[in-house]
DNA sequence: TAAAAGTTTCAATAAGTTTTGAAAGAATAA
DNA sequence: TTATTCTTTCAAAACTTATTGAAACTTTTA
């Protein structure tokens, strides 16, 4: 296989695989192009490689430096930015977890905990519910502690974990 | 807080959470109901209760038993077909975790591992693609692998994970 | 067999999301 | 200051996905 195939494989397919984690094409792709480039891209480069449009590509590299998965390099005598990927996996890894944790399991911890604060009732209603959203709670809350731990640990935690899972 | 007030309020929240994981929100809505019903409901009911038509509930009713996370339950004497959820919450995730791995984690493995057979050559592009790319299928061999652990485990065994981790 | 009770399908429409490209805004250089 | 280079914004268009509801289909009952 030729290395400018095997790129726009792994482009497109980092763009499929993108949607199923609701995340759009033009993101995942721009992110697959940083992480394969071993330097830093500026916008227009972006645009031309992946043929999108001047907004798209400032939206979703917004979106990316948003989510702390690229950064901004500034190189003295240019004017241009240049974006590049977070390399390190794990590290990527575990920017990624803590965005998740903050975004989606947060307010899921929120609202269960919220919820558990009922008029008493005897109901079967009642019981099912109650005995629903607290199993949910007492899960989500133990998830919630292995990802934590995962992002505060050092670099090995996750591979001295699979050793001894 | 009231009873109904609760369940409306879990119901709505799935929903919204739902679509940060890409699931749409009439069935993560459904699959909210089910979860917090005792009894296993009808199509009919989950369409007044959710106020959506037919079409809609019977086709995220399929979605749903696809995934596996929720059952058929056929009553002698009745003609309607009934629908209940999976309520053990680690067999819950589980199901998902199987699911999640099939339809995401080995498309990507698929990925990844084609692309590493690649032409040499000695270009900057061409060691900086081997290295991202090897390290991601790494990484991903790795998680799939606990994912693959966790799911054919006993129930016991993610809780015991949290207390040695 | 016909009627009744239910389920499934699907074309049309609605709703939501992404993308574009032109215009406005900033920052630097001349 | 003015021109130049780059970035950001945003309304419109394109595209995608979700939803509806009527019609077709299936199964059971009488």
């Amino acid at each position: 296989m030729k290395l400018e195939a095997a790129k726009a494989e792994f482009i497109q397919s980092w763009g499929v695989l993108g949607s199923s984690w609701g995340i759009n094409k033009a993101m995942a792709q721009i992110h697959a192009l940083l992480l394969i480039s071993p330097q830093a891209l500026s916008a227009e480069e972006v645009m031309d490689e992946l043929k999108i449009s001047r907004g798209n590509a400032n939206m979703n590299l917004r979106a990316l430096l948003d989510w702390g998965i690229i950064q901004k390099e500034l190189r003295i005598g240019e004017r241009k930015e240049f974006f590049k990927a977070e390399k390190d996996i794990i590290e990527l890894a575990r920017i990624i977890t803590v965005e998740r944790r903050k975004r989606e399991i947060e307010p899921m911890l929120k609202v269960l905990t919220h919820i558990q604060d009922l008029e008493s009732q005897k109901s079967d209603d009642h019981k099912e519910f109650k005995k629903v959203t607290g199993d949910l709670l007492s899960f989500t809350k133990k998830a919630n502690g292995i990802m934590e731990k995962f992002t505060k640990s050092d670099k090995n935690w996750f591979y001295k974990l699979i050793l001894r899972v």
